[in-house]
DNA sequence: AAGGCTATAATCGTTGTGACTATAAGTGGT
DNA sequence: ACCACTTATAGTCACAACGATTATAGCCTT
């Protein structure tokens, strides 16, 4: 869809109004450890770069750049977000910034020296619940709590008082997993991360523990994160993540490793098995110690013919 | 979160790489006359402008822009895709367009004359199947299937005559309101649309009903309704459309008039009270004809505890 | 041979929700 | 006053989705 644009009034004559466009990109893939972000400078940042002339698209140039980061090509590729920094210099620069998600299988390991692959979860301990409740989130609540009732006046220690319990299911309520990215907007908030405090703020507080990163990569991992949670229970994402064939319990592993909370192993098998989503290859694999398993690959067709009902999974109704 | 950036690698010195930033808005309201979008230039744009240095915030410019071109203030805002548009000059500028969706009420009638309500359904006539399916659609299919048979190579025939097929409800398909941007598309592809013949294409079919815009405004369009299709089932967004007092019937008409088909009214009802989204306020009005009806307003509170769970319309399964 | 692991199938019961019917309470026309 | 028509509101029925649970099969290691 390249079409002309149309007549623009009002438009400055000038420079005045230039920005510069940054690229970011998460990409995921998940292996035996886990879910995975791949990382430049020793896991504290994700590949980025300016978006420039020479790239064709932004998806192109976002393509260049991890390549040229890490030595990764991207398969699946989807927008995040767009945000504007605030003035960085006081000049007449102003910097938008593009975010993206990117599935991957994590193949190729090159030895693109600078690139890593680190789990989410050692940037966002809270988020994983695949061995019941993580015991931090006992001490993370006493400081939320206190946080809240710092405010200054009644409804704002309310108001905070419910969303840190909505988010971090206190009070008896249940795990949302979707909710990655207000639980780390929370903490911002607290002033509980390490990037809280960068910009001069003389919070006292130690940091709750998570691994940050420069800038606002960890704040975009988050959204990739939520996003992905939830994309996951609507369309067939997942395989983007898996090898050609791959047995039941794989998917299934691959799910729990994203959404951080286990699944009930027959409602999974038969969730998959009515949407028509895998077939049988025939093959099987005695891999994985117990009883051989079936190997399957993804039906492909499946994702022409429903373009809307994906991969409903069982995670928790209520 | 506005965080300072960590240290740019590799950023090029100089002007090569600015771009300007555009903003568009898409506002929305509904009306008795059916969903409406907040249009300039006679129905023939959006409202948009550069993003500049004196906004504090890509949110804030656009509320800046559209509130000069139209006198519209805005209340909710949410951001829809970013897109980068071909080179349109040749020289050294690009433009990032940031589009977002809005919602509002449609009051303050002010009159600043360039500003103009108009109805969804103007522009993509075939989207409308609150009287049953459109006739249009009738003519609209040999179309299409010829379109596909156009294709050089069998594999791309049948990929063509699917996609139209399950698009535009062929072949005794289910109508799928969400698939509203793959529509659009799929004409412009097809160039059964008037943006399709600009760029010089000496196609020489006459386009499909409905209005045209400059640029690709309408297909930013295309994205708002089908966003907004697909937000109404699990957030309470319908709310920011409403007066503060509605009857339920006058809330279901907005969703029907959203969606673009009739919802069965006593599931609605049971719907809308069995999540508490809505509240009486003792009040009745008797300006609908028949009994009076009770007045709700939104249950606010309701946000906060739920953030999730949002609002589930009975919209057809399957 | 036993125990442990995994794969795979089948069952039960609750909840969600689409389709439908019935009743209540106003308006306007004759 | 009656009737036709409008809309509001409550209730029922049946089926499908899905969470929880149990049972059986097949291969491994020790």
């Amino acid at each position: 869809m390249d079409q002309a644009k149309g007549p623009r009034k009002g438009r400055a004559i000038g420079k005045t109004n230039d920005v510069n466009a940054d690229l970011i990109a998460v990409v995921v893939a998940v292996n035996d450890a886990g879910p995975c972000v791949l990382t430049i400078e020793q896991g504290a940042a994700l590949p980025s770069g300016p978006f420039e002339l020479a790239h064709r698209s932004l998806q192109s140039g976002l393509r260049a750049w991890v390549e040229l980061q890490t030595g990764q090509p991207l398969g699946y590729i989807e927008q995040l977000y767009t945000f504007a920094d605030r003035d960085r210099t006081g000049g007449n620069e102003r910097v938008i910034s593009i975010s993206y998600l990117a599935l991957t299988r994590e193949e190729d390991a090159g030895a693109s020296g600078r690139r890593r692959w680190a789990s989410w979860y050692d940037y966002f301990p809270w988020e994983d619940h695949r061995s019941g409740r993580p015991p931090m989130l006992e001490e993370l609540w006493p400081r939320l709590i206190e946080w809240a009732q710092d405010a200054d006046d009644g409804a704002t220690r309310f108001d905070r008082r419910r969303r840190a319990a909505v988010a971090f299911a206190m009070d008896n309520r249940a795990w949302n997993e979707e909710l990655a990215l207000q639980r780390y907007e929370l903490l911002y908030e607290a002033a509980l991360v390490e990037e809280a405090k960068r910009g001069g703020d003389s919070a006292i507080l130690a940091p709750v523990p998570g691994r940050s990163m420069s800038g606002d990569h960890r704040r975009i991992l988050a959204t990739a994160i939520a996003r992905l949670r939830s994309k996951i229970k609507y369309r067939p994402v997942v395989f983007e993540l898996m090898p050609p064939l791959f047995t039941l319990l794989q998917l299934q592993r691959t799910v729990e490793a994203l959404s951080g909370r286990l699944i009930n192993k027959p409602n999974f098998r038969r969730l998959i098995g009515q949407q028509e989503l895998v077939e049988k290859t025939g093959a099987t694999t005695a891999e994985t110690g117990g009883r051989p398993a079936q190997l399957y690959r993804f039906h492909h067709a499946i994702l022409n013919e429903r373009p809307v009902a994906g991969t409903k999974l069982p995670l928790a109704r209520a």
